[in-house]
DNA sequence: TGTACATCAGTGAACGCGCGTTCACTGATGTAC
DNA sequence: TGTACATCAGTGAACGCGCGTTCACTGATGTAC
């Protein structure tokens, strides 16, 4: 993509400027991501929003697709460095720590949160951007594994995290958007479900390790 | 909106023609949703199938959004008489039965799932529609908080009923798509996954029922 | 160092399409006398 | 029972809009000699 297929030492300041409004362009599709709903999310916003016109969009990125999909994984790759985090610091994991970071990551964000909504139901997704996007799932789950064997999970610690990780995204979609909710009830509510969620999980694991 | 007003006696000859025109367009709106991904489901396509002019649709239902609810609510109907069945019949009801019965439902009628997300994730949805389509997560919820009370939960059944209702909506969001895998692979990858959240929603009743 | 040329960033307008919805109209059916 | 009129089902075409993307073009910047 930079350097055009040149000699790939050192990048040069039109490579860096280049970075740079590869940046600014994922920077707009964040804030009107953020500030739309993601059926109204159009190309002609996040230029303007840019500060450039629609048809630049397109010498960075090959379509609409491509540039959601950019923003949505350098979006959340700062999730999994706050799961990694507790997870490796903390004395005692707490699976309810980890459903609270996770569901508050995704409503703090909610950008992030409506562009996998978008990808996870919009068919018509290439094959190499949902390996991508696939990609992302498995590291959110390679950590809950490590939650849950963290816990004291000794058998099908992946489908915990399945199911763990199902169960959180079902709760974001589930109870978005209830009439007559403030966003702070909203998101109370979602923590309340969160941490039931969690609390299961807890009692699961500790029910496994007294059977065995 | 039968007889336009008159003495609301019984339906005329042209009242059932009205009604049956109706439920005619509502067929073939949700075979569109079955074939199609909901981004793609038009007003053209469901004239076709129902074999009338667009313009028509547009004397039995006020826009598409009221079309879309109608036959989503039409649909749903069919779901809570099976939970509520099981749930009267069987001598000991299983947490397990429903969460596959719930999954069953929406994955065999995929058009209500796409109908459902929809709805959820679209913002701009009008007051009284979303009432009514929460009156439909109610009467499941409600169904959920029998189960729970005949399996013993104790306390906080409302709140199971929630965190239940999220986990089944997540299995079926996430794991709608996965790249490489047949229907027939998604499928008994969502029942594994729901046995294995009715389990531990059993393992929690049960707990709490020696815990008190 | 200067110059000629190629390359690339960037733009405003337009293309082309799909879609929800409406319009102007036709023909059939019910209704009042 | 017949007739004049109103009402309603139904249609094909068009309206109007929004959107993703492309086009033809300008100006700046790097590059080869």
């Amino acid at each position: 993509m930079l350097s055009q297929g040149k000699k790939s030492a050192c990048p040069t300041p039109r490579d860096n400027q280049r970075l740079a409004r590869r940046n600014a362009i994922i920077d707009a599709a964040e804030e009107i991501f953020a500030e739309k709903p993601f059926t109204k999310v159009n190309m002609r916003d996040i230029a303007k929003q840019a500060g450039i016109s629609p048809a630049l969009i397109y010498r960075y990125f090959p379509d609409q697709q491509h540039l959601f999909v950019e923003a949505f994984l350098r979006g959340t790759r700062d999730l999994i460095p706050i799961l990694d985090e507790y997870l490796r610091s903390a004395e005692t994991v707490r699976i309810e720590e980890v459903a609270l970071k996770f569901i508050s990551f995704l409503t703090g964000h909610e950008q992030y949160f409506k562009m996998m909504t978008h990808f996870m139901l919009d068919g018509s997704i290439s094959e190499d951007l949902l390996e991508r996007l696939n990609a992302i799932e498995r590291s959110v789950l390679d950590q809950f594994d490590r939650l849950f064997v963290k816990s004291g999970a000794k058998k099908d610690v992946r489908r915990l995290s399945h199911a763990f990780f199902a169960a959180l995204n079902g709760i974001l979609i589930t109870y978005r958007q209830h009439p007559g909710k403030s966003p702070e009830q909203v998101r109370r509510h979602m923590e309340l479900i969160a941490r039931t969620i969690a609390r299961i999980f807890e009692n699961e694991i500790r029910q496994g390790m007294t059977d065995t």
